[in-house]
RNA sequence: GCCCGAGUGGCGGAAUUGGUAGACGCAGCGGACUCAAAAUCCGCCGCCCUUAAAAGCGUGUCGGUUCGACUCCGACCUCGGGCACCA
């Protein structure tokens, strides 16, 4: 054993040994407890960051873990590689999204194998290989044959001067990131997936989930937002009848969860798309400006929330459904075409953004319900939010001095006597729209043909293969100006056709690779048998920003293979860990007048300025230093520049170095944040475990230890590090907290530093505490630990040892201190025999000199003994 | 705007089911070793008042429940994640 820690030598020495054996390439075993350990693959955008070395590092300990624990473990690893970043690395350097794509696939590989992962590489798969995405178009025509896939028009961000779709991420302040222009919305064709089908088994089996953050259901409860509510008609009046030239429709048509309130409706209002919208445009040139205005901005949902609440009248009315009361009709921009009908009942007195519209607009403010208490009778000119409440009904002719649910029952049996309303239930819930009007990605296998409109692609013709010499340029779809891959013979008549050339969203790739994990080489399916072994995944982890639409999509993509009879369960994935970002410090610099810098943390200097404030300080590239701005703390990246490089991190420290710190910093669903200090002390930390087994190992084996025949002291190092092995299990098989298991191993390790005994049973003993303190870290630094359990003149292998039970004798204790409060306060601390009944240690708190003080001639009124850890006198 | 989280010493964090607030680590201070520095080892380290001890205060803010609250309840403030075409 060499006296000092090399790492490089170490870890070269660990991976080399497990490529050879092949140690973490597993087969199905039905005798053997499976344990699938996944972490969400990344995107290839060229090399790891600290996200994916946490992300990773987090996957391989408990995957590292169970394998102790007996478990089969499988830990595959992929690639997320179609996508966005690869055409805007085309459009800037020219490079195909493909080459790019591989090349750094390849980068990133070999930086995974540096830290030393126990993935199964065997399984590997890139979304971007046709083997791959040939399942994404399989499955989609079976949808398609189903009615869960269906075309139809959707809203997109229009960049009218690159006559190009933008993604939202694209859109800057209303404008297109490349040109500034201001991007418009444009209706176009395009596919969705029916996950609305879905929504009340997507909703529901949330509570089957019991081992998914709490959070992350409530999420995607909300998400889902399931509300039971009732759908009313309002006959048009005879001017918006005209209007319309539609004899079929009966009237206005909304969705409403407070029909109690139906009384109270002073107008309705529609979205800018509706079709009473553009139809009363037609003969209103101000209302076709406005319904023009409301095209322009974004379609993203934050800016539509957050916007002025505007609106127009079509001068068009309808009839209340009960009262026949006229009322007008107004277009206004709060209202969502792709929610519920597209247009709304508006109640003034009793809902939030209505009010606010009608007290702009000089709408009626119509008070029909009232609190139950007699605080109000009538709605005031301010908004408060009781006024969203339920009550009693008032003002609603033969339906007034009704509850809640007594009025919605009435009004609602009234409205169905009159075939114009129902109940319904609607959900927030959208079909997911999946085309893309973009190059690298899985393209959509439908043609279309004049003769016979669109003929999805036969099965014994896909995949249809994306072809990968393309290079965007920033103005659209190089796939729509391809005729190599566009032009096609209609599989229908034979006749010239055109291919579609939009490509599926990456959610969509996603949604199902860890299924193919488990049979990533079967050629005539999209899966077989192993499935059944491996599936579903037993643990995964990610990040929180997934925790509604990927995870989601997965959960009912996995549904759709499940009614396909492609796999037999519904849930793909039985627990969910969500890790927590990476913050560093973020510095930058402003000229006056000038773009903002950014600079690294690594290259500032902290000094005390005179007033004795912090001062930030870089070197400056032409002459001394430039002082910059603190901005605090911010999640790492590029636009910040406060990233840190995986890379020089391990090769200046080693891969066990990075996995322990980020372990160590914080527990994995909380942010992390970066610090070189916090690196070093891991670093630090692991020459000590290294410097006290070569101590230990430097004085020759020691003899078989005795439990029976052992010192006071010996027998205290025993029991805390069986104690260690206990809570370290726990840590990290239950709890998932790596950050006290290690700060557990390092009270051990301590412990071991100061048990000073050179006698054959103090040796004995140390040598099991360093044993259970290497093995208790390896999850954690596999490489270190790997050769430290051969110092320590180990047989065998670690990475094929077993976690081992703690020994029962070893963890028993013959006393325990009992802390005494006097009126909750901690006035003492008495030692009891471990076996004391209430009364023995409620006598012996009593009797403590401290605890008297305090207590002085005052009456005990109550005394509370919690057995094993404290009393409670109270005066 | 809506949905979901988080706030504890100088810093990262610990306190697992309502029961000793600050484990473990970092930084700092003092000491040992060294010609010296680095590394390493030992000790101290919430605030306040103190020579010291003891007392008092203390988990974002305000209020409540309880013998006892970082933990439960209500209101508020600040920071972060998501909002359907970033992944």
């Amino acid at each position: 054993m060499q006296a000092s820690y090399d790492a490089a030598a170490v870890e070269r020495a660990a991976q080399e040994f497990w490529a050879a054996r092949r140690s973490f390439e597993v087969r199905e075993d039905p005798a053997r407890p499976k344990y699938y350990c996944l972490s969400m693959f990344p995107y290839p955008s060229g090399r790891l960051h600290m996200g994916h070395v946490r992300n990773y590092t987090i996957g391989d300990v408990l995957a590292r873990f169970r394998r102790m624990q007996g478990y089969n473990v499988l830990q595959p690893m992929g690639w997320d590689a179609f996508g966005l970043p690869a055409e805007n690395a085309a459009i800037s350097n020219g490079v195909p999204p493909a080459r790019w794509t591989r090349q750094n696939i390849d980068y990133m590989r070999a930086q995974m194998r540096a830290l030393g992962f126990a993935i199964d590489w065997s399984r590997e798969l890139a979304t971007c290989d046709a083997s791959y995405y040939r399942w994404n178009q399989w499955l989609f025509l079976r949808m398609l044959e189903r009615g869960i896939a269906y075309r139809r028009t959707g809203v997109v961000n229009w960049d009218p001067v690159d006559q190009t779709v933008l993604a939202n991420e694209q859109v800057i302040d209303g404008r297109g990131w490349r040109t500034g222009a201001p991007v418009e919305k444009r209706e176009i064709p395009m596919y969705y997936l029916n996950i609305t089908r879905y929504g009340e088994e997507l909703l529901r089996a949330l509570d089957g989930l019991p081992e998914w953050p709490e959070r992350v259901r409530v999420m995607q409860a909300n998400w889902i937002g399931r509300s039971e509510g009732c759908e009313v008609t309002f006959p048009w009046s005879a001017d918006a009848r005209a209007a319309l030239c539609d004899a079929a429709s009966p009237g206005l048509r909304v969705f409403t969860t407070r029909v109690d309130t139906l009384f109270g409706v002073t107008f309705l209002a529609v979205a800018a798309e509706h079709p009473l919208a553009t139809a009363a445009a037609r003969t209103r040139p101000a209302l076709a400006d406005f319904v023009e205005a409301c095209r322009r901005g974004s379609v993203m949902e934050a800016d539509l929330a957050t916007q002025e609440k505007k609106g127009m009248p079509t001068g068009l009315h309808a009839q209340h459904p009960l009262t026949g009361e006229a009322l007008p009709v107004w277009v206004a921009n709060y209202v969502l075409m792709g929610y519920g009908e597209g247009a709304v009942m508006g109640v003034p007195a009793h809902d939030e953004r209505d009010f606010e519209f009608a007290t702009r607009q000089g709408l009626a403010v119509r008070t029909v319900v009232v609190p139950a208490d007699g605080s109000y009778h009538e709605v005031g000119a301010a908004w408060q939010p009781a006024y969203a409440d339920h009550g009693m009904t008032v003002n609603s002719g033969e339906f007034c001095g009704l509850d809640f649910d007594g009025a919605v029952e009435r009004i609602t049996a009234a409205l169905e006597e009159r075939g114009l309303g129902r109940r319904r239930v609607q959900f927030r819930l959208r079909d997911w729209g999946i085309s893309r009007q973009r190059y690298w990605g899985c393209p959509i296998p439908v043609i279309h043909c004049p003769a016979c409109g669109t003929v999805p692609v036969p099965d014994e013709q896909l995949p249809v293969v994306l072809p990968e010499d393309l290079v965007p340029d920033g103005s659209g779809n190089p796939l729509a100006k391809s005729a190599a891959f566009y032009v096609c013979t209609c599989p229908k008549c034979g006749g010239a056709a055109r291919r579609e050339t939009d490509t599926m969203d990456t959610f969509v790739d996603s949604s199902w690779y860890y299924t193919r994990y488990a049979c990533p080489d079967a050629r005539a399916a999209m899966v077989d048998a192993r499935v059944a072994y491996w599936l579903p995944v037993d643990q995964y982890i990610g990040g929180i920003e997934h925790a509604i639409l990927h995870l989601l999509y997965s959960r009912f993509w996995t549904r759709v293979m499940r009614d396909l009879g492609e796999v037999s369960f519904s849930e793909p994935f039985t627990r969910l860990l969500t890790q927590g970002m990476v913050l560093n410090h973020v510095y930058s610099y402003q000229p006056e007048g000038g773009r903002k810098r950014y600079f690294n943390p690594a290259e500032v200097r902290t000094r005390r300025g005179a007033d004795g404030t912090a001062v930030y300080e870089v070197a400056a590239a032409d002459r001394g230093t430039l002082q910059v701005v603190h901005e605090g703390l911010g999640k790492m990246s590029k636009s910040s520049g406060n990233g840190v490089d995986p890379q020089s991190l391990v090769e200046r420290y080693g891969a066990d170095t990075a996995r322990l710190f980020t372990m160590f910093a914080s527990p994995p669903e909380q942010t992390l944040e970066w610090s070189d200090e916090g690196v070093q002390g891991a670093a630090r930390f692991i020459r000590r475990l290294w410097a006290a087994v070569y101590e230990h190992v430097g004085a020759g084996a020691p003899p078989p230890l005795q439990p029976s025949a052992l010192t006071g002291p010996q027998r205290e190092l025993r029991r805390t590090a069986h104690q260690t092995l206990v809570k370290v299990a726990d840590d990290i098989g239950r709890r998932h907290n790596f950050n006290t298991a290690i700060a557990a191993v390092m009270e051990l390790l301590n412990a071991v530093a100061r048990h000073d005994d050179g006698s054959d049973a103090g040796r004995a003993v140390r040598h099991e505490a360093l044993r259970i303190a290497v093995l208790a870290l390896s999850p954690v630094t596999p490489h270190v630990c790997h050769a430290l359990w051969q110092a320590l003149g180990s047989q065998t292998a670690l990475v094929d040892e077993r976690w081992p039970q703690a020994d029962a004798e070893a963890l028993r204790q013959d006393s325990l201190d009992i802390v005494v409060q006097v009126n909750g306060k901690l006035r003492g601390r008495v030692t009891v025999p471990a076996q004391a009944d209430e009364a023995t240690v409620r006598a012996a708190a009593l009797a403590d000199e401290q605890v008297r003080r305090f207590l002085a001639d005052k009456p005990v009124r109550r005394v509370i003994v919690v057995p094993g850890k404290l009393v409670n006198v109270v005066v």
